[in-house]
DNA sequence: TTGCCAGAGTGATCATTGTCACTGAAGTCG
DNA sequence: CGACTTCAGTGACAATGATCACTCTGGCAA
């Protein structure tokens, strides 16, 4: 894929010139087919990561297989976990997947510890980043603390439809997994959903028709 | 509270000299008696508070009262939320109480945003704070997303033994708080711990014996 | 076409947690 | 010393979610 400028000027709006053309020069474009782990759990992560295109799922795993989403990021956004590099974590771990293709733009640590000062915006671009995925992982947290399953999935069919439209190609298990779940739960739920009238079901895709009605 | 370069110093090691001035005479020192609320729930904030003696916990609150424990701050960090300033959140809020009596440093946002370009050692500062409360929230939300009741409470015990020593002076009804539950469920829980001599209950505090033997 | 398989639906049952309704027990303050 | 209040213990029961054991269905491949 080929990145302009302009292109930089439209994802990072922020940015002085200067930063991004050292974006286009010193970073990596790379192309990540859909399906594919950008971070598997457990790896070191010695780049930054700038999402160009595509959608990016972040999840969080534990020690056994057991997962759980926590958000997902969209053209413009950086991995939060790149730039803080969780890495030396004993248990859990995070893994980054590939949900459409995507083109991502990597650069090394090594080189972004010295944009710090030599550019105002990218220091900004990392504080911002920070906040939004501490503020997603806030609301995360608040749902599966504060929330039962159906709302859960409620939320998380909200969530979905953010993303990736009104027609959701995914399965009840790929469900369950993301709320940390059971398959079971999930089909009984979805059921209760589509009797209700605000989803339609249909082998491997749900149609959302109107979550609004249901809660608040 | 008399505050000197020398005791900043040792709270933050990292920090350049200028900027411990900086902080000494531009910050305000303020006391907060044990109890009292630093940050209420819903409130805007427009300082960044370091903690300088003390202990202050940082819990997440829902709509209808329901409360929940993030994070403690200890002497030296600072709290990330007020760094970032997640304000106008719409349902959920975030409170930060005097566990002990406290001291803290505040300093209006105007000013730590001249600090971010001026001082290299601040933004160091800024962004290895949200690393910290990043991780930190990563493994509450682990243990609310993977673990049952009985787990969290273990993990809970032990968490509170790293800020406060093996006695605690807590109720069960607080500690159903942090965790989000019902008294009645913590105070049969704490039974089977008791028990299993892991430890010691009395009126009004726990002591622990010996939390290791439980889980892994 | 037939057979196979992944995805989905469902009932039965169990474990965990939440809720209710109490009883005691230990301060504490007039 | 009562009278009150707060904290803790406990049994009974409800509700939610997890697990097991199936069946059913549509699509794909041999």
């Amino acid at each position: 894929m080929d990145i302009t400028t302009e292109k930089l000027a439209t994802l990072f709006p922020g940015m002085e010139s200067g930063l991004k053309e050292a974006i286009l020069s010193e970073g990596h474009v790379k192309n990540v087919k859909e399906g594919e782990l950008l971070v598997s759990s457990g790896q070191y992560i010695k780049s930054a990561m700038l999402v160009i295109d595509g959608l990016v799922k972040v999840s969080r795993e534990d020690e056994d297989g057991k997962e759980f989403l926590m958000y997902y990021l969209e053209p413009g956004s950086a991995c939060a976990l790149s730039l803080l590099c969780a890495a030396r974590s004993e248990k859990s771990a995070i893994s980054a997947k590939a949900v459409s293709d995507v083109t991502i733009i990597t650069v090394p640590f090594v080189l972004t510890e010295t944009w710090q000062t030599r550019y105002r915006t990218w220091h900004e671009f990392v504080v911002a980043t920070y906040r939004k995925r501490f503020e997603e992982l806030l609301i995360t947290l608040d749902s599966v603390a504060f929330k039962s399953m159906d709302e859960r999935l409620v939320f998380y069919l909200k969530r979905q439809m953010k993303v990736s439209g009104k027609l959701l190609a995914i399965s009840h298990q790929e469900i369950a997994n993301d709320l940390s779940t059971a398959r079971e739960v999930v089909s009984r739920l979805l059921k209760k959903l589509e009797q209700s009238g605000a989803i339609v079901l249909s082998r491997n895709h749900i149609e959302i028709i109107n979550l609004d009605k249901i809660f608040d």
